[in-house]
DNA sequence: ATTGACTTCCAAAACGTTTTGGATTATACT
DNA sequence: AGTATAATCCAAAACGTTTTGGAAGTCAAT
């Protein structure tokens, strides 16, 4: 038998379902089906074919079973990020939710990262729903006049995705009531005696953004509560994003009593930043975020937000998007999501009335 | 427009290269070839097949040429964690590290967790290795004695490791030097003026733990510190598992004036409890982590630790497996990163005599 | 006219499965 | 004895590529 290969690449010497076959002395029909556990072939050569298969080690090869097959069993999940950060807890979150349904429904997860907008970006959804890649895919931060969803539906590709779309299209979401979270927390800084507050707002054309924004400006009128141009900027979502919109905010001599960020990462570049400027996070000027990533909690001082339950969300969409490829249309394909308001430490105590 | 097809399964109806080719009126070879860029075609024909491919949306189906090809030009990681915790910023970090380097050779990258030692860790790899799902494998926190590493070494396997083991076998890693590390942050504590240093190690059984609890030991010693029996003590890398660390450190009563942890996560959820028990770490107590991920300049106070470049570090192993895979045999196959101390306010200040 | 070299093309095999559409044999029922 | 029925089995096709091993044609040199 010799050696092995001199290259560095290895030549899978597996054994092949002809081998298996030829070996118990039936066709290779046989022994495929044998495995399958079809009812066409006899219990004993089941058996026979069975034990053959465990001596001499067979392991079916995945890449001829999907070509056959025509389904990779595979999702795909393509992240929208400049660099790919996949340290952004929002990220991680949602992977693990997305991962652990998968893998419950033995499919593979395939990820990968693309510019927003890129026009990598789009080659990848297009080789996604062209080359066979995967079986469905995820899509998330949904933008305005979202140019992959509006690609899958025309592809009538199988996806779904977390967040809205403002067009008309039809399609599969799970999304969380964004307007409803700000509002919360608009409302707690209200009730503690702040009347000037501060929106660091996510980058403009995604959705979640749209409603985030919507929520607080409703909410504030509502409140009758003014707000000047220059409390309202926007950020892009990374903690150095929130440092320099602290920045800027604090430029504008603005005198606000609370700040909210569209996300927690630049919440706590805010709070950072505010503490460089020898400001006291809670007692001089309160901060809130918004998604409750697990680093929320043990900030310095512990970070006021909204909980949104990413692995729960990332676990739900995966969910209902192998439902929709198991045939299954059956289910409800519109899922909202209420966040709940975690109070803590940035949020200081009530305002008394003469600082107002 | 109209509904959608009625079953939920997606059946490509996408173009084949047969298509391609009858619509061109050249051979299926001669379509396959002049997309390859093989130069037994001619120019013209090839400028044909080329606009043909766009013009029909022509997408190489990437299953069959996995399998003609007989490589799947995806690599495989499969996290050892109990419940996939994608979250865990270590995995985190390093998947962004290995994710990048695959990107960026055109390779995919395959995720999926088993709890180590498991029976399911066993059949995954095993599968890895025979079914062809992945050309190449990564395998971190490397085991006293791993039999993964000795599976993937009989079978000849492609792999790259993220630490070092025991036995004599010979492979390919990348690791970084814990003894080292840990050494660096007993020596600022005792640079601080702390005496009674307690540590808590990784689980038994991983080999980073090994060395990083022998760089504790051999330190202390080597500047004759005692080590009381109840000063080490085993934690489970998480931050409950720091919090419960905490507790017993504290309920045997030990006068600890400096902690030192196995791991960032553990470090916060010692901190955590040391709050919570009324504690001032910093000033009552000193604790460290290792790791330095992202959030330990973030937590309440900000964490002392150890840098592992975990991103740079994914990002060299991957690179090694590549060149592997490409049959360069050649290059380093045994690189070795020294961390670096990253001294922040949970170290506190320097010790007085009197309360040494 | 033959030979050789070169260019351009293609039919068929191969990759390793699963599925299709019977074929064969045994068993039971008229 | 003849005919359904059921139980097992299998050869061949299919999935969509790439590779192999020529074939056919052109051209130039002999």
């Amino acid at each position: 038998m010799g050696d092995r290969q001199g290259s560095g690449t290895y030549r899978g010497m597996s054994v092949t379902l002809k081998d298996l076959a030829k070996h118990v002395g039936v066709s290779v029909t046989t022994a495929s089906r044998a495995l399958a556990g079809y009812d066409d072939v006899a219990e004993e050569t089941r058996q026979r074919v069975q034990e053959a298969a465990e001596e001499l080690g067979y392991y079916p090869n995945i890449t001829a079973r999907r070509l056959q097959k025509q389904r990779s069993e595979t999702l795909g999940f393509i992240m929208p990020t400049a660099d790919p950060r996949y340290g952004d807890p929002f990220f991680s979150e949602l992977i693990a939710g997305i991962g652990n349904e998968a893998a419950k429904h033995e499919y593979d997860l395939l990820v990968s990262t693309h510019s927003p907008d890129s026009p990598e970006e789009k080659a990848a959804y297009e080789r996604a729903t062209r080359g066979g890649w995967v079986d469905g895919l995820i899509v998330v931060r949904t933008r305005e006049n979202d140019a992959r969803i509006q690609l899958l539906c025309q592809q009538k590709f199988p996806f779904v995705a977390f967040g809205r779309t403002d067009d008309d299209l039809e399609f599969p979401y799970v999304d969380e009531d964004s307007k409803a979270g700000i509002q919360q927390l608009v409302n707690h800084f209200i009730e503690l005696g702040h009347r000037r507050i501060g929106y660091i707002a996510p980058p403009k054309g995604l959705m979640f953004g749209v409603y985030r924004k919507r929520g607080f400006f409703e909410t504030m009128s509502s409140h009758a509560l003014p707000i000047e141009e220059e409390w309202v900027i926007e950020g892009d979502m990374t903690q150095r994003g929130g440092a320099e919109a602290a920045d800027r905010l604090l430029a504008a001599n603005s005198s606000l009593s609370a700040i909210i960020c569209g996300n927690d990462l630049m919440a706590i570049g805010v709070m950072n930043r505010l503490r460089q400027k020898g400001l006291s996070v809670g007692l001089d000027i309160a901060v809130a975020g918004f998604d409750d990533i697990p680093l929320a909690a043990y900030t310095s001082p512990t970070l006021t937000t909204v909980r949104q339950p990413l692995y729960e969300i990332g676990r739900q969409t995966c969910a209902m998007l192998i439902k929709m490829l198991s045939g299954q249309t059956a289910g409800e394909v519109h899922v909202m999501l209420t966040p709940q308001l975690i109070v803590r430490d940035s949020s200081g105590s009530i305002i008394p009335e003469s600082r107002r």
